[in-house]
Parts: structure tokens; sequence; C-alpha cells
DNA sequence: AAACGTAAAATTGGCGCCAATTTTACCTGG
DNA sequence: CCAGGTAAAATTGGCGCCAATTTTACGTTT
């Protein structure tokens, strides 16, 4: 039996590459920060890493690369991409617009199931303290995002997703030697103004705390440390492999 | 003679898939709306019609599809976007916030320079009023993006013009009849409140201009109507393919 | 010994071919 | 005359191979 479908209705399924492996694995890497900015990402190791084939790895780095997240450079190839200074305050000056809206518009819309959320979240991170620093890296970031789902926005939360992750590049790029990228008790301070229907004080305090996240940057702090993907990849659950090795 | 390079810096140069010239080519195509929400986008007609390879199509076209410009569907093919409801809605809201902080902006770095293109645009536009209708659609959706350029971010610009670009994509799914994209005499009257650095003022006719787009639409108003793109494409410059005809 | 130039290896870019699915057209049956 | 089913055509998806460029390694020269 054959179901009969729409003759030509584009809104009946979407292909989703957000939801591709490769670039979930890539995301969630870089944004623990175990991938760096200017890092290779060889099509032939990321096919044989993931298991998939080299078309599968081209398309994926495609999507990340209009994203701003991967830096294509023809007949060189992909790297992570490295924001440049004035990106960086680029990117700084537009999460506070964003998210200063997003927090308006979640204080506005508030309801039960966000302060579970914000609550569910707090707990989450308070109990993080003690965990590999990679995932309390994504962890950090996610509150971030669960502001901007709670706008009730769709539009207004990939753009702050593609900002917060953009924001882990900037940081990682000029951040200086011994920083966080989150101050730990600035997201309960905010979450509870936000439970609390303060939006002043919320705005100030999201400001206050962007505003931290910017200083910890310099403008001469650009590494030029592309470490291998191998051993990195590795570590995620991927299985790496061994071509050669330069002797002495 | 050979010039040496640097070994592995990632920022030498960008691929730039924005200056393609397909996606170009589609994205004033779409912003004119000469290609409506709903039409197919063969690879193999608009190889033929830009005069390049079917690869190339479908590296643009995914480009579109991370953009939320076109929609893929597996085994189906690509089509224009066309928004849900929810979509335009939150398209508007996000523009609001968008703009808004980008008229800010501008009017805190304004310059001689920002005047005079804020000028220059405002007589385009008056001049405009006996062109195309083609032509004319673009020159209003190029203010806004005016506004975006002179905010100084380029983050901000960028988003921006996904905005607006996905704002005509809603507006063409979603208009009444007899509707324009802009009111004529708003952007005028946006860009003399700039130049006289009067923000609140700004911002009320913003508002009011945007609160006017988002009035033109209605819910209902989904039309299902993806007109074939070969006539389209052949006024926009580009040889079309005759394949065969059906008979009587 | 350091630097330049050359050659080999590795990687990316692109084209063509073929399988899988969909769309269209046609034919048959009610 | 309309509905359902079947077959042909068209389109997309994917894999493999080969050219072009880059990167690395090595040998030569000053």
């Amino acid at each position: 039996m054959k179901r009969l479908k729409p003759p030509a209705s584009p809104t009946t399924a979407v292909h989703g590459m957000d939801d591709d492996p490769v670039v979930q694995g890539l995301l969630v890497t870089i944004s623990q920060k175990r991938l760096r900015p200017g890092a290779k990402l060889g099509e032939d190791r990321l096919a044989e890493a993931f298991g998939t084939t080299r078309i599968h790895i081209r398309q994926a780095l495609a999507h990340l690369a209009s994203r701003h997240v991967v830096t294509q450079i023809p007949n060189r190839g992909a790297f992570i991409h490295t924001p440049t200074w004035e990106e960086a305050q680029a990117i700084f000056a537009a999460r506070r617009i964003i998210e200063a809206a997003a927090v308006e518009a979640a204080i506005d819309r508030l309801d039960d199931r966000a302060i579970e959320a914000l609550n569910a979240h707090a707990a989450r991170e308070a109990a993080d303290s003690k965990n590999d620093r990679w995932s309390s890296l994504a962890l950090t970031a996610d509150f971030h995002v669960l502001i901007a789902e709670l706008s009730g926005n769709p539009v207004l939360l990939e753009i702050a997703r593609g900002l917060i992750l953009r924001t882990s590049l900037a940081i990682a790029t000029f951040e200086t030697p011994g920083s966080h990228d989150c101050s730990p008790e600035a997201h309960p301070d905010i979450a509870d103004l936000i439970i609390a229907r303060d939006k002043v004080g919320a705005l100030a305090a999201l400001s206050h705390h962007l505003g931290e996240m910017e200083a910890r940057i310099r403008p001469a702090g650009a590494v030029a440390d592309p470490n291998d993907i191998g051993a990195i990849l590795k570590d995620v659950g991927i299985k790496p492999m061994r071509r050669r090795q330069s002797h002495v």
C-alpha cells in the first residue's frame, strides 16, 4: 500500500542539516574548546573519524562555513574559524543586543515551565563544579541558549545559538591565559532576577556578565596553536586513523 | 619566481561563498520576488541557466539552505523556502530588535559619509518611482540594509541582511492581494530623523514602519503558486534550456 | 651550515557515471 | 467519465576516479 503525498508542497519535511551527527559532533567539540581556532579539518581524517564518506564531510564543512564557524580556503582545506579582533568585538556587541531582547521577552512570557527550566539548569550547573572542564564549558553556554529558548522566538534562538558558539571561538582566540568563560555565580543571579520578573535588574546583570566576559580578552592574545585533531577526536569517542609517522 | 606564503595561517584569504554569482543571482531574484516561495529549483535547470556545472549549483543551494532561504527535501530537490506563520512573526519580531539597535548605533557613530549615503539612497529611491517594480522592490530592501551597514557592526549587518531577505519571503507568502513592501514616504522620514540624531523619533518611526509592513500580511494568505522559473530566469539575462514539450 | 630549488607525497577540487527515489504519463477497470 | 494502478521518464543522491594545487621531504649550491 502506498500513501499518497502532497503534489509539490515543500512544507512537508525539512532536510535539517543541523541534526547531522558530523555537524553536531564538530559543534559540541568546538563549544568545549577541544578544537581550537586554526585547527585543520582534513576531509579524509574526518571521514575516517566519523565513519562516513568524504562527501558527507564536505557538506557538513560547507554548512559550518556558511555559519562562520569554519573557514574554507581554496585548495587548502577547512579550518576552525579564527575571528579577527573586530569580529570578536562585533560578536559581543551583537550578543548584548540579542540577549537583552531575549531576557525581556522571556520575562514577558514567563510561565511555570520556564521557571522550572531555569531552576533545572541552575541545579545542573551547581552540581557540575567537579566534572571535567570540557562539559562544564558547554554547560555554561547552554544557559545563554536557554534564555534564548525562553524568548519564544525561534529566529532569535537561532541567531543566539550562532553568536554564543562564535563567542567561544572569540574567547579561545583572544583570551588571557587564566580565564574562564563565565563567572560561576553570574548565571544563578540572572536566573533569579528573571524569575522575579525584574527586567531592569536582569538586564543590568546580563550586561555586567557579558562585560566581564568581554573584559577577559585582549587584542594581542591571538594564538597560533592548531593542535592536531586526532587525539582530540579520539577522546570524543571516535576511532582515529594512524597513517604514517615522521621519524628522526 | 615563487612567492612564499604563510605556513598554515587560515587568516590569509576567505572562500567567500556569498560572492558566488549563483548565490547572488538567486538572492537578488528572490528579493525582487521574481522567484516566489515554493518555486522548484531544479539542479540541471539552474546549471544550464547559469552556465555552470551541477556541483556548483549544489554548493550554492546548500549555502542558501543553511541561511533558511532555500528548503531542501531529500530526493525531492530544493525549493524557495515558504515560511510558516510563526516564522514570519518571529522574523518581524527579530527585525524590530536588530534594526532598532542598528538605528541607535548608526546615530551614535553618524558622520558625513553616513549622511551622504542616506541622502544618496533617498535620492535614488525618489527617482525610482517610474522604474520597473522589480528593481524598486530590491531598492526598498536596500534602505534597511544601509541602516545596518551604518551601525558599523559587521555581525549585525549579516544578521540584518538575512532577516530582510527572509522578510520578503514572509511577505510574498502571506501578503494580502494589493500591498507594497514599504510605504514610500517612510524611508525619507526615518533617514531625516537619523541625520537629526533624534533617537526616540527614529526608533518610533522605524517601529511604526515595521508595524505597517507586518500589518499587511494575514495568516490565511498562503499561496500555492510555484510558477516555473524558466521564464523568470530568462528575463534576468540567462539563457534557458528547452528540453521537450508535451504535445496535445 | 643555512638557504634555495626541485621532486615526491598528500590533499583538495571537480567531473562523470550509476543507483534510488520521485514525478509524470499512460493504461486498465469500475 | 473518473479513479486506481502500472510503467516510463526525469531528477536527485552518492561513489569512484583523476587533474590541480599544496605541503612536505630531500638534494644541491653558495
